[in-house]
DNA sequence: GTGATTGCAAATCTTTTGCACTAAA
DNA sequence: TTTAGTGCAAAAGATTTGCAATCAC
């Protein structure tokens, strides 16, 4: 089955009205990345993977359009931004509220669903600010 | 008054002993770099921010070694690193248990003490693993 | 002396940018 | 058409590395 249909005769117009609910245009090269990335289970992905699953799954796309889109996503909420490694970048499908386990030796990421954990007694934010978000990095090896 | 001098006669033993303690040969350099950080109060910073003291205080060290050293006195337990962004390493002297603020806009990054925060009903950690550290990072800007 | 440490410049790696080309509406 | 999106190659920025020179013990 090719990349850009389901087989059914309709091309996963979910995934496209994801796209267009979000104001991007639906490229050849968008619908792949966003097939790859949403259809089938969350996952955790940097721009590296992301660009050789492309390429395995037999789609044409520069590194540097991997990257504009993964960062178009999470402007549009799709995608969520993990920061643990100061080397590189992970993006999170999963943009419900939950934290994660990160394995310091082999650089994998697991989700901790927001109700497996609490924050309490959180301090004020300094005046003048605003909590964008909470991050728990729980950092295991 | 010169950096490598307390004005005593005594070349500031407390650092010296701490590096000594921590296995570390007091060269010159590491010497300098130890007397940034940790006279005075706890404090953030990146490579460049201390190589830029560093050069200020006529202390001559590449940058090089200022990375080497950062990373030295990380494994020696002496620094902790900060990761809350993928493009830049943060070192924070103060290596006791605590949390962070950190200002997106600015780059800015505030301690919240341990006490103020507290993290519950912590997931037992994939089996075969440690914990070896959790990090709560409160976003704001 | 001898091995650890340093400096420098080059290399590496991830990410961004400029700009001509292509495609969506 | 018209404007957004893409690819490529070059640039940028942070960090690491190789190796000869230097320093601590």
């Amino acid at each position: 089955m090719d990349i850009m249909n389901t087989g059914t005769g309709r091309p996963f117009t979910k995934i496209l009205d994801r796209l267009r609910g979000a104001g991007l245009r639906p490229t050849r090269q968008r619908l792949a990345l966003a097939k790859l990335l949403f259809e089938g289970p969350d996952r955790h992905v940097t721009a590296e993977i992301l660009r050789a699953e492309a390429q395995a799954a037999n789609v044409r796309v520069s590194l540097a359009t991997v990257y504009n889109t993964l960062h178009q996503f999470t402007t549009a909420g799709l995608l969520r931004e993990i920061v643990v490694d100061s080397q590189r970048s992970y993006f999170d499908t999963n943009i419900s509220d939950h934290h994660h386990f990160f394995y310091e030796g082999s650089g994998r990421l697991d989700d901790i669903p927001g109700d497996q954990i609490a924050v309490t007694s959180m301090p004020a934010p300094p005046v003048g600010t605003t909590i964008k978000r909470v991050d728990v990095i729980v950092r295991v090896d």
